[in-house]
DNA sequence: GCGCTTATTGGACCAAAGTCCAATGGTGGG
DNA sequence: CCCACCATTGGACTTTGGTCCAATAAGCGC
């Protein structure tokens, strides 16, 4: 749980394989975690905790094909990188699989130092993502406990109103504006109206103003 | 050169690859041209005028690999999106090439109608790259008109600094920040605060204040 | 109903920013 | 040497924003 090594999830159905790809990981100071099956490992990560992983991924499986699982990987929050292995890959499902945003995608056989390249690139990749999310993530939570009017008033701040302007807008009279602005300041933990726009700007908060 | 018809550059060193290649983009409307090496191209693009285009490109070429080409294609302003060709390749040379930003990697032979899809999916993009660009381009013109003192005084107005605090860091007085200050806005076309904070994110300006 | 949150407004006051006016000194080019 | 550009500053003034104080009213859950 609390171990300091990166997590490598390895999904393969073939049980030999699954042993000799954690071996490597193993000796690469990393924790293996395998799973036989796609839905295995879409079940365990569900409700895991958030911390630096990656996948190792069979394109290959039965039942769900890889980019599947990928496409899934894709819709959560903290998604971790991917780097695929296959044995028989085409051509379309490698474009596919890097279009989607894997690490990339090594063909059987491969050279251990390819792998082991592309796990600390994954790693990386999601050491990055995390940090940009906990990044975003607090903002969001600024921007949700605000109040439907503050929200109102920030948007119309960040687009450069006046406080005479937005009160004119909003149909409220500009000492109210200042209270809004206020509380928004506050919450937002702004300390200047440049601050408030990037704060704005990175977490992809639209301002007002038609 | 005033057509409305999108270019599609085909760089391939087989001459009937090239006419079939460029039969086929003539008759999906394009305007298609051919060259029988990857240095002829560049030559010719490189003070061509900027307008929606894309590349086919093999992936194998005498003297110059097609993954180079790309490199070099991608350190030009308005890089034309690529679409890589070719018949023999491997999954390492595909991963690069996506990686690297190409629209796409189709294997030959390859149906016609993902082609097609191909150009147009690139052609797009590079529309979209270039509005993107001529955006951009606008707003760094205006950090170019400000003066080294303008574009000081600005970095840090973005940061959320105060006049006093401003001119305490440059050694001015108050009163002159001011005249900095309504200049910088006069020449970034700026309303307010809020606006020039966001031309500068998107302009890739970064603010004072380390 | 009571307490809580939220939205609203008022007044007084200070700080900051913007806007006119005008002026000085340095620097580089024609 | 003069002109243009730039950085600098001063003064006076208005507008705007921020910050205290305090108050009223509507809605909502227990």
């Amino acid at each position: 749980m609390n171990d300091t090594t990166p997590t490598v999830f390895i999904v393969d159905d073939n049980h030999s394989v699954l042993r000799s790809l954690s071996r490597l990981v193993r000796q690469a100071a990393y924790t293996p975690v395998t799973f036989s099956s796609a839905d295995n490992f879409l079940d365990a990560i569900a409700h895991a905790p958030i911390q630096p992983a990656c996948l190792l991924l069979d394109l290959h499986l039965p039942g769900m094909n890889g980019l599947e699982v990928q496409k899934q990987i894709a819709a959560m929050p903290a998604a971790c990188p991917i780097v695929f292995i296959s044995g028989n890959a085409t051509i379309p499902a490698t474009v596919q699989a890097i279009k989607n945003g894997a690490v990339t995608f090594l063909a059987k056989p491969f050279d251990h130092d390819d792998l082991l390249k592309a796990i600390e690139e994954a790693l990386e990749k999601h050491r990055a993502q995390i940090s940009e999310l906990t990044q975003t993530g607090s903002i969001h939570e600024r921007i949700a406990s605000l109040t439907d009017r503050e929200r109102e008033v920030m948007a119309w701040v960040i687009s450069g109103s006046l406080n005479k302007q937005i009160a004119a807008e909003l149909g409220i009279v500009e000492k109210t504006v200042k209270v809004h602005r206020a509380r928004v300041m506050e919450k937002m933990q702004a300390a200047s109206v440049a601050e408030l726009v990037k704060l704005c700007v990175t977490a992809g908060f639209e301002s007002a103003k038609a």
